[in-house]
DNA sequence: GTTACTGCAAAGGCTTTGCAGTCTG
DNA sequence: CAGACTGCAAAGCCTTTGCAGTAAC
């Protein structure tokens, strides 16, 4: 079954690559397994861990430039951050987010009715709209407990 | 008229200091009279530049340790970006934004209807919710006509 | 065989820190 | 006068780049 879902992703990165025009290497299949199991909303450096103790000879430049390539073909996106490090996003979809400020943790949201937002006309009459994004700015429970441990990075 | 405003500006930032405890210094009114002249979302570094020629002896560690500060006491938001230098916000009340994706720009966005965005229960339930935004993702006006000249900074 | 991709090393932004001296209240 | 604030210099992150070698197709 997890095999399976290995498998089938990886498929998926095949066929993705041959419609990008995109060669396929040892490297950026495990760029993108990794991308694929996670949540976090990971940094090009949590990616680079995540995959460095299967693949050490993987170097961070490598996980850094393709991770801006995919962006560049709209394999992924780049989140909103309040500083730091760049965060990538493996779902491309419309959706919404909660940010903890302390923590920096990102969590996504699916609401149908935060999806309903209606994009003032007074934007659409002047931009080019992409897409919207409604973005929670909130403590998490583990920050809140912690009060005096994690330090806010900002 | 223009006078009037900067004495009155003045005479609030002295009140602000007053009530968080902090020293009244020429830096720190230098910074919050460029703040609170801004529009644009400014960086530390655009605050620096645009104080420098006036006050050429302001350091750059003195502007972003007082940005920092500032963020902390509440008198400014750090606003999301999509990587580079973090940017500031003098307006904390709730209001919205406009993301241009290839120059950065970040223009405010004042809507009642956005404002009124209700967050959804199964958010609010399980997190302390402190605020939310929404964000607009668009090419701007001047982006799409310059569309080779402006690099994308991501 | 060509061209795209990788790893290395180095440089380039932006941010933070320790410390000694200075200024505010 | 005491404590807060500043400027300097240095270090710390994160990201980008040039280049020579390597791998994919």
């Amino acid at each position: 079954m997890q095999k399976d879902n290995r498998k089938e992703m990886q498929d998926q990165f095949v066929r993705l690559c041959k419609a990008h025009g995109l060669k396929i290497t040892p490297q950026r299949i495990a760029i993108f397994m990794a991308l694929a199991g996670s949540t976090e909303h990971p940094s090009a450096d949590n990616i680079y861990r995540s995959i460095h103790r299967e693949y050490p000879h993987i170097s961070f430049e490598t996980v850094n430039r393709t991770l801006l390539l995919f962006v560049e073909k709209g394999l992924l996106d780049v989140v909103e951050s309040f500083s730091g490090a760049r965060r990538f996003d493996p779902h491309t979809g419309q959706h919404h987010h909660i940010h903890c400020i302390k923590c920096g943790q990102i969590v996504d949201v699916f609401e149908e009715a935060l999806d309903q937002v209606a994009i003032p006309e007074s934007i659409s009459k002047n931009y080019h709209v992409l897409g919207k994004r409604v973005v929670v700015h909130v403590i998490c429970p583990a920050c809140q407990s912690n009060q005096s441990k994690i330090k806010e990075t900002l």
